[in-house]
RNA sequence: GGCCUCAUCGUCUAGCGGUUAGGACACGGCCCUUUCAAGGCCGCGGCAUGGGUUCGAGUCCCAUUGAGGUCACCA
């Protein structure tokens, strides 16, 4: 049996769509699952849309999300080149093959003729077939000679079967069949001398030994032109898992192809977001796979074993980042304290510059209540300054504090405090119990009263004593004194 | 428009002829609690419609409807 091999192929872009990372993900899986091969290929056949530096957006995408490839241009193998501008010869040489077999055929119409065929069949009372008329598909050999002679601008055309119908098995969507009348003669090399991808990917794929096709369902009804290019040069095609398609749905409930407008799209904005990669990987995996059963936290090496693409549904699916920030809250509680406080500590310095505050006691605090990254700097606006606020937010009816028992909380609370010496969580806890029942208060009464004058906020990460901690006996002292000073 | 494909709670999904249609997110409530979270428990909510086949259909067949994809010298 041979090994199998699956291969993820973008081109640069500049950004890694999300939708693209599940390919990825699950052409990774496929092979991974298998005791496979995963390469990486550079589809960069578009002269048009070049992008500087674009490569490295798909190298780092795939470092960062842990999907290492066993070859590719940055890591080589026994197949390369890898990027397909560097293959260009290869994809002249068989074209032309195809060309003297007769299942190929140059042609010569201009970019303005077939405008102006578009055109044409766009009117409404256009009868007939679409596409493609087959102007050049019969040229006499001796035309053909006389224009290439002549040096005029051609591209070289599949020539495909008019009558009967191509089938094929997907791993997914089953036995898929076509009309050949409705296939067009797609371009295989443009004008400009690169190959298309209908027709780089075929040869690619052939050479480079991949058993398994991964990409996005759009290919569908595209796969039999590719598989009677297969059969042109007497090759197995390989084994195809088409995916179904990752959709948003926007603000007035309209469902489509997941884009910008949809949110964050790019992997690299999702990192910036503050999402964690394990989190998104994750969630994405479960976006049209699942284990069949009800587990669904899978790091990347637990989906390795358990992933089958059998298991990959049909159905398009609506990309939900509700979800995801669940689990990205699931995956923030999970690391340890020190990953976190690392991941943390860039946004936590945002809020906070007050370099005396402890920063790995205010990271403790966040990560039980954190969904992403991003949010953390908004939670801390108290510690650098004590915020303008109105002392009608110490009122609180399930503490049972209001504009009374703010201020004697406070004295009360002053006092204890200026003698306490050991300024830790814990005995702060004790001090202010005592305090609460010295004066018959629910201790909640006086934590309420505490913490809102200690930081002019209603809702924080952490309790009362919790931040009295980090803001240090002096600072704390200041500002409850602040706070009964507006009684 | 032609062709292809899909269809279970709002969303992601399990189900593969006989189930009180299960789980997760979101939402609501309760518990816990030093605010808010986190965590625990409970709840709300679904088989697109119409025909068949069958003793019996979410599960099989057909139609309808709806949705998506594709008809580029983009991939």
């Amino acid at each position: 049996m041979t090994k199998v091999k699956t291969r993820f192929a973008p081109s640069p872009t500049g950004y890694m769509h999300i939708g693209n990372l599940r390919t990825a993900l699950y052409a990774y899986l496929t092979a991974k699952s298998q005791g496979g091969d995963f390469i990486l290929r550079i589809e960069d056949t578009d002269q048009d849309r070049k992008v500087e530096g674009a490569v490295q957006v798909i190298y780092d995408t795939l470092k960062i999300a842990g999907l290492k490839n066993d070859e590719g241009p940055d890591c080589g193998g026994s197949n390369g080149p890898y990027v397909q501008s560097e293959r260009l010869p290869i994809y002249r040489e068989y074209a032309q093959k195809l060309v003297d077999q007769g299942d190929a055929y140059y042609c010569f119409c201009t970019k303005e003729r077939l405008a102006q065929l578009h055109e044409e069949q766009e009117d409404p009372n256009f009868k007939g077939r679409h596409g493609y008329d087959g102007h050049c598909r019969n040229l006499p050999k001796e035309e053909v000679d006389a224009l290439l002679a002549a040096g005029t601008p051609y591209v070289i055309r599949q020539k495909v079967p008019q009558t009967g119908t191509t089938a094929y098995h997907d791993v997914v969507f089953g036995d898929v069949s076509v009309n050949n009348a409705e296939l067009q003669d797609i371009v295989l090399i443009k004008a400009d001398g690169f190959p298309t991808y209908n027709f780089a990917h075929v040869v690619d794929d052939h050479l480079m030994e991949v058993t398994h096709v991964t990409r996005g369902s759009e290919y569908v009804a595209q796969t039999p032109s590719y598989i009677l290019i297969y059969r042109a040069f007497g090759w197995e095609h390989p084994t195809y898992i088409h995916l179904p398609l990752i959709m948003g749905k926007d603000a007035e409930g309209n469902v489509s192809k997941l884009s910008k407008r949809h949110g964050a799209v790019s992997f690299q904005d999702m990192m910036q977001d503050g999402y964690l990669p394990e989190a998104v990987i994750n969630y994405i995996a479960l976006l049209g796979w699942n284990p069949k059963t009800d587990e669904e936290m899978f790091t990347l090496a637990e989906l390795e074993k358990r992933f089958t693409p059998e298991a990959i549904n049909k159905s398009p699916a609506i990309f939900d980042y509700e979800k995801l920030l669940w689990f990205n809250g699931q995956y923030i509680r999970k690391l340890s304290p020190e990953e976190f406080y690392e991941k943390a500590l860039p946004f936590i310095r945002q809020a906070v510059k007050n370099e005396s505050y402890d920063c790995r006691k205010i990271a403790a605090l966040l990560q039980q209540r954190l969904e992403k990254l991003t949010q953390i700097p908004g939670q801390l606006g108290f510690f650098d300054e004590l915020p303008a606020y109105e002392t009608d937010i110490h009122v609180n009816k399930k503490s049972k504090a209001t504009l009374e028992t703010a201020p004697v909380a406070l004295a009360k609370s002053i006092e204890t405090l200026e003698t306490l010496e050991d300024w830790t969580n814990e005995k702060l806890y004790f001090a202010l119990k005592e305090v609460a029942d010295g004066l018959g208060f629910k201790a909640n009464t006086v934590m309420w009263a505490v913490r809102i004058a200690a930081t002019g906020t209603v809702v924080t990460p952490g309790g009362a004593t919790d931040i009295l901690e980090i803001l240090g006996k002096e600072e704390s002292l200041r500002r409850l004194k602040d706070g009964l000073s507006r009684f």
